[in-house]
DNA sequence: GTGAAAGCGCTAACAC
DNA sequence: GTGTTAGCGCTTTCAC
């Protein structure tokens, strides 16, 4: 068996009382006990047993990340940005598949069995099955990512409608007239998106062509769209991406036509990450502002489990336009 | 405080053994007391405590999974089908991001204090440092993806030089000579495809026309070097990428300056993942055996668990080559 | 079939 | 400062 609080009380001739308080810091310890009973965990190797210390504790230390895959980059960026939060407070990161949350036995390890203090929902499209599952449980919980406005889960979102506004005013500073939209799923934020694109062209006195992706939004579909227009010979001067990728993937359509970026036309992009940075021109992108999205999630995480009420339970945040080299004034 | 084993034990007028026995199907328990423990189970909406059980049994029922990040759509898809695999064996898989491995407080939680029964370790270019800190514990672990062979611990592998023999006897086989390469990052999966490749090329009296990528592999890669080809006029009549999204790079390089796939130039991908299936045409790409990666690994890990001795330390699983619709014969 | 008792490894409360 | 005692929630003998 490994080694227990009691082999090292008996290596050092103290109770395991007092070894428990040199490793938690807690009372008092005459400083030589203190470093007989370092010594004595130096040399037999001893690590506190988790289980033991979260059964006496009523909390485990372990904070969950429930998500549907590991697909995501802009996912990971999160992630690990919250990781690293965390484990300034002294908790641990742990991620659960949760490809399907109705799935009784998915459940069970992660809820029912009070395995995590507390965890982060990224569930894009799994929200209310998840949600309602949450529902009979008090574990303090963020939403991450959510898709439906629905639930009075705190949550820590972007913008996005702010993001879209952002985009068409860049693009509307510079000239453009004509200013294409290329669709993601459905799903909240490409409505947010959209919307707040539709609406800034309206103030404007403007219409925008706007055409749907597919269920993902990845490269071909920026592609196909692209191709789309170039066929029908409706080109507009400035097209938004509801992301990179799609923004990638209407360029690599122009460019196939003949047409340069940002000379012909202007593309921009949401999240900011360069994927594909050497193909397209350094895209100009509406970014995430993902170390603040990881520090307040984890910041309200903390107030929860402190067991204090949130300050504020819902926060938006603004993201920011990073300008490339994707955009440039309309040609007249 | 949530409800303990001792709540149901006197909700049903029974002793904490009979439920414990009810709850873990073993003993005899006569089937009225059975049911009125199910019962008042149902009624309290009891859930027993990892924590409890991990401490008396020793063991956690979770499984880690160690990865740098969550990028990777490889990765994902084993990732997903190991869960489901452990799930039927009464495990679960726990997701630890090990971006730095050689911190303290990362290896504290998963390993010092026996969080987990037993993981896998998918990390490449973090091998050394993960597997050097391994050594001091006893833990089973599988390796995924390991990138150095200098490790002894066990494996599961796909045989990435038989992949790279597939695809160029593929191209060979449909008379191609004139073969192009893009290769990837500095890995033993790289090195191994490339050195399949030549060696196959070789054999049958060709050179590979080889050139390499950055430090990453993506579109851009494939992009790039394709471009490169095409402005020195070293143009191949088939190009094999290291993976499916630098040769979707590769094709849209070939796009752009009027070259089509498959009727002028032939590519083949790795991993088959269908990135780009609406971009280029459905690549003919060297599959990983996902599914039996999942089996075989988890196979493995349970039965280091179960403290056998493994029948197989070291398993090559052999790719697949799956034929699309980028590669035909050459033009004579 | 069922239950009483003991113990997994640790810490909090209370004495000394 | 330090140790004794008790108990977290559960399972495993071992009686009955």
């Amino acid at each position: 068996m490994s080694v227990s609080i009691l082999d090292v009380a008996k290596r050092c001739g103290l109770s395991t009382v007092t070894v428990s308080r040199v490793i938690n810091n807690t009372g008092n310890v005459r400083e030589e006990s203190r470093q007989k009973v370092l010594a004595a965990i130096r040399e037999l190797g001893y690590t506190p047993n988790a289980a033991a210390r979260s059964l006496v504790r009523g909390k485990t230390g372990l904070i969950g990340v429930v998500l549907p895959d590991l697909k995501g980059l802009y996912t990971s960026r999160v992630v690990v940005a919250a990781k690293a939060k965390l484990l300034e407070k002294g908790y641990f990161l742990s991620l659960f598949l949760f490809d399907d949350i109705t799935r009784e036995d998915n459940a069970r390890y992660i809820l029912d069995e009070q395995r995590v203090d507390g965890f982060f929902v990224i569930a894009p499209g799994l929200e209310s099955p998840v949600l309602e599952k949450l529902k009979r449980y008090n574990l303090p919980v963020i939403l991450l990512d959510n898709q439906y406005a629905l639930a009075d889960y705190p949550y820590v979102e972007v913008d996005d409608y702010l993001g879209g506004v952002m985009a068409a005013e860049h693009l509307i500073g510079l000239g453009h007239r004509q200013i294409g939209y290329i669709d993601g799923p459905n799903m909240l934020c490409c409505h947010e998106r959209r919307a707040g694109a539709i609406d800034t062209l309206r103030k404007h006195g403007l219409r925008l062509l706007c055409e749907g992706g597919g269920d993902i939004y990845d490269f071909s579909v920026g592609y196909r769209v692209a191709n789309r227009w170039i066929e029908r010979g409706t080109i507009p001067s400035a097209v938004i991406g509801v992301c990179d990728s799609v923004a990638a993937g209407a360029i690599g359509a122009f460019k196939e036509h003949g047409y340069r970026v940002p000379q012909d036309i202007s593309v921009v992009g949401f999240d900011n990450i360069p994927l594909y940075n050497n193909y397209s021109p350094r895209l100009t992108s509406v970014e995430q502002p993902v170390p603040t999205i990881a520090e307040k999630s984890v910041e309200m995480l903390l107030q929860l489990l402190a067991g204090r009420e949130l300050t504020s339970r819902f926060l938006k945040l603004p993201p920011r336009l990073v300008v490339g080299e994707s955009t440039r004034p309309v040609n007249s």
